[in-house]
DNA sequence: GAGCATTGCGCAATGT
DNA sequence: CACATTGCGCAATGCT
């Protein structure tokens, strides 16, 4: 959601005039090495963010809004609002609780919390490629669970055409049965009425 | 996939020593912040992006490499290896391929295509936005389209249970009629039999 | 508290 | 050309 963005910002205050904790990384070109070879030097900018920039989520809302489009779907507004996100919330859209809290005494807040992410860190980018890999394989399982979700519905479509046709042959042969029961029945009459009278 | 960000790759490239137009994901989020605060003075990059980053997505899968725990159950290894990922390729984790085409020549690969983006132009972001706004109408409707399955597969497997009992029921009336029929079956017989003796 | 699992999101490539 | 889909990485959060 858009928490993220929130905590951004929370970041942000966080390190008020400070240089926000990051490193870029200098060298595009040489993949290879790079992973390593990121000498901290230069300013500390992680990798791909300007220490400036930020224009993460708020702008583009901010963008969006200013372009009048705002589709705002699901959090899209929220962020604005927001603050409360916080407290972590997630999906289940829990009400719009105007919290700004965060708003206030910005200098309180944040930092108490996150602590400096240092991006260019091996353990940093460690984490990152677990979470990256957890993140495919909990989406390979998703897909995996939808198609068998699909596959099962299917199944069970066909499986109750067959189901519907077996009762309906059953039905036929019972009014099949009782027909004849209900022949014999009269015939028994009949019998019984003529050997009556021909006592 | 992870062609993405082979063609960040491809991109560097063609603008060589020129600044990065940027490497995309840079700063997702915007979180890390230095958001506004940031004086845009700096150079032009864009949003989250310092010059030099790039660290895409190559850099992580060295990274990953390099720290021993390629997982690479899609495209990791893709990445690395294929330029051929350029081409379009997705999870279909695709064989090994080594294509290092892109590595030579670069001059005239990359550039040919993909036109300069200025991500700092309206007209960038006011594309990115209707993306994300198209993207989130599309997670919406994937989503609710799952959740129909769902309550289909559930939903037939109910009604398949309810089929299944009235099957059992109508068998079992078969049954009994059956049953009757025979025993009228017999009777019938012995009355004949007697009917004989008796005249 | 560390670590994996989930989830919303934006980006870019690609499909329609 | 615009919108729709899809795979991906990031970060927050859930869960253990």
């Amino acid at each position: 959601m858009s928490e993220s963005r929130v905590s951004s910002v929370i970041q942000e205050w966080s390190y008020p005039g400070q240089a926000p904790p990051q490193a870029h990384h200098p060298a595009p070109s040489a993949h290879q090495g790079s992973s390593s070879q990121l000498p901290p030097q230069m300013d500390l900018l992680p990798y791909g963010q300007a220490p400036g920039l930020m224009r993460g989520v708020a702008e583009d809302r901010v963008a969006e809004q200013m372009m009048g489009l705002s589709y705002q779907p699901y959090a899209s507004s929220c962020l604005r609002t927001a603050g409360g996100a916080a407290s972590g919330q997630q999906q289940s859209h829990s009400g719009p609780q105007q919290d700004f809290s965060m708003f206030l005494l910005p200098s309180l807040k944040a930092p108490a919390n996150k602590r400096y992410i240092n991006k260019d860190s091996a353990e940093y980018r460690l984490r990152r490629e677990r979470n990256n890999i957890a993140v495919r394989k909990s989406r390979d399982k998703a897909r995996r669970r939808i198609l068998l979700t699909q596959q099962r519905a299917q199944q069970l479509q066909e499986e109750n055409q067959k189901l519907q046709l077996r009762i309906g042959q059953l039905s036929q042969e019972l009014d099949t049965l009782r027909h004849v029961l209900s022949q014999r029945h009269l015939q028994a009459a009949e019998d019984a009425a003529a050997e009556e009278a021909g006592i």
